[in-house]
DNA sequence: CTGGGGCGGT
DNA sequence: ACCGCCCCAG
């Protein structure tokens, strides 16, 4: 038996905005720490991980794990005809094949029920393994999404580029070339204004901003953005849930043109892929990639150490380094 | 070496958006006095005249007078990437092929940069004659853009006529028929809200309802907007540009029916066209023309005393009788 | 002036 | 689904 009591609904409509777009089916996984999502988008490029902790809910019961597969579109459907301050109540029975969403309006005046089929969706849980950036911009999410947006009227990609004075993120199209450049600012009057720049060293990354803009689709979640940026690591783009955990979005980088040939190969492979997914690539096209793949290893190709961290208590793992 | 810094970036993003769907491509003319564009729309029936004072800008400096072909389209997406008081400064260097566009946000904490290819765009200055104009509406910018977008529901062409009383704009379409008269009204008040008629003798103009509507893309520019109308000349839409200039539109009327036999060639030809252009026009089609042509001489074509009004000491003209 | 919401077009 | 448009509120 699930119940998962959420009082700000408007929350829930906002996550599945952010990400119906980049995931069309999905298994939200809901455990005593909390509920959560991680999928890729249908062209296995990008990444998206949701983590809603058990104490942001009012109510949070889970008597036992359970992985229930949703198309995010119709979910986000029946979420649309919740009030923006309804309270949104999830439920499912364990091992039933479909969910309920009831809304209580904030006077209480008007309850919606909805119910929605499941889905078997075979999709194995990816773990992403916690890394050292590089670099981790953190700056206020509209002006993330006007930049990408911007840019993407110039160009296809953007390269991000990131010094201890600011980042700086370029284009280059048919019509001419642009560069923005956001200068760390500590000092202004509130703290969602801020762009803070922590960087051990200067990292230059290029990405389609084609991903970058269905990502900032989250930018209504919160006032500021998390880019956190390596070298060799799928970028990862974050916005906080109000007080209850995240969306994370990993885009695996584009090689520039000159890189090509003499970094493909070398660069260390974690990959996020799950194993037979992999192969198959791998032996329909032997050859280098140019399209980028996220890379982190699945589950079961990680260390010993992380092997033991089972689905159950692999969301615990997730809330320890949150905030 | 050109560069232009302007504080009110806003202005220049309105001024492009009023003009780009008119016109695609253009040459903006720099020099001493201010930095001021003429093109014809690509049907040759409508003319733009921009001009922007030096005196306007934060910081002129213009070594060299300069032409730069531009692609306003092009432009128009670059400046859309400024923000609405974000200060822009236009630089180019002499006889480079590209111009930049930077953009610096109010508090200097974005700085962007745009480059844009220049376009080598064969154009020649027109010179427009000053003329005495038989009637001057001003009134309420909105108000025009208003009535030219409603009556271009009911019809195509709109009938303008002026009386001491005050401007009836009226049209006749399928559906039926349309009148809309303002009257005089300087006991405002706001005046920003005064409809003001300056009326030697009573004139009828018809217009197509398309480019009048083209032409109140500028409102945003100018809470009033001016009507110059005389019999024989071109229509004058005009929309001051904050203490710096303006932006005139100048558009050929129609002529009546029951004119066009009688008056076509009766009419003073004072024709805008280049020479060239009006001559492989009239040897395309010897016949008697329904569709409107803009009026004023090209430069070549003029008296004298116009003649020697050359492109350096145009625009000073062009101040003396502006405001 | 910006942000948000709603709308209508493409 | 996206974008531009319009209106309102803060």
């Amino acid at each position: 038996m699930l119940e998962l009591r959420l009082v700000q609904g408007g929350l829930l409509k906002k996550v599945l905005e952010a990400i119906k777009d980049l995931v069309n089916d999905a298994n939200f996984d809901c455990s005593p720490a909390g509920f959560s999502l991680q999928a890729m988008d249908s062209s296995h490029v990008a990444l998206v991980a949701l983590l809603l902790r058990s104490e942001g809910f009012e109510h949070y019961r889970c008597d036992r794990n359970l992985s229930m597969g949703m198309n995010l579109n119709n979910m986000a459907k029946m979420l649309k005809c919740a009030g923006n301050d309804d309270i949104v109540t999830i439920k499912a029975d364990d091992g039933a094949d479909s969910v309920t969403f009831m809304f209580e309006s904030p006077t209480q005046d008007k309850i919606s029920d909805f119910e929605m089929k499941l889905m078997d969706i075979d999709s194995e849980h990816l773990g992403i393994p916690e890394a050292e950036f590089q670099a981790i911009v953190r700056m206020p999410s509209a002006e993330f999404a006007r930049i990408c947006k911007d840019l993407s009227t110039i160009g296809d990609t953007v390269v991000i580029s990131v010094t201890k004075e600011g980042v700086k993120f370029s284009t280059r199209g048919d019509i001419g070339t642009a560069s923005i450049v956001c200068r760390q600012n500590t000092t202004v009057d509130k703290p969602e204004e801020a762009t803070v720049i922590e960087m051990e060293e200067p990292v230059t990354l290029t990405f389609a901003l084609r991903y970058m803009n269905s990502f900032t689709k989250a930018t209504p979640l919160a006032s500021q953005v998390t880019i956190s940026l390596s070298s060799d690591l799928p970028g990862v783009v974050e916005y906080k849930v109000a007080e209850m955990g995240y969306i994370r979005f990993y885009l695996a980088p584009k090689l520039e043109e000159d890189e090509i040939e003499t970094q493909v190969e070398a660069r260390p492979q974690v990959d996020i892929r799950p194993k037979a997914e992999t192969k198959r690539k791998v032996e329909a096209k032997p050859k280098v990639e140019t399209k980028p793949k996220l890379e982190i290893k699945s589950e079961e190709e990680r260390e010993p150490q992380v092997e033991s961290m089972v689905v159950e208590t692999k969301v615990e793992a997730d809330l320890m380094d949150d905030e």
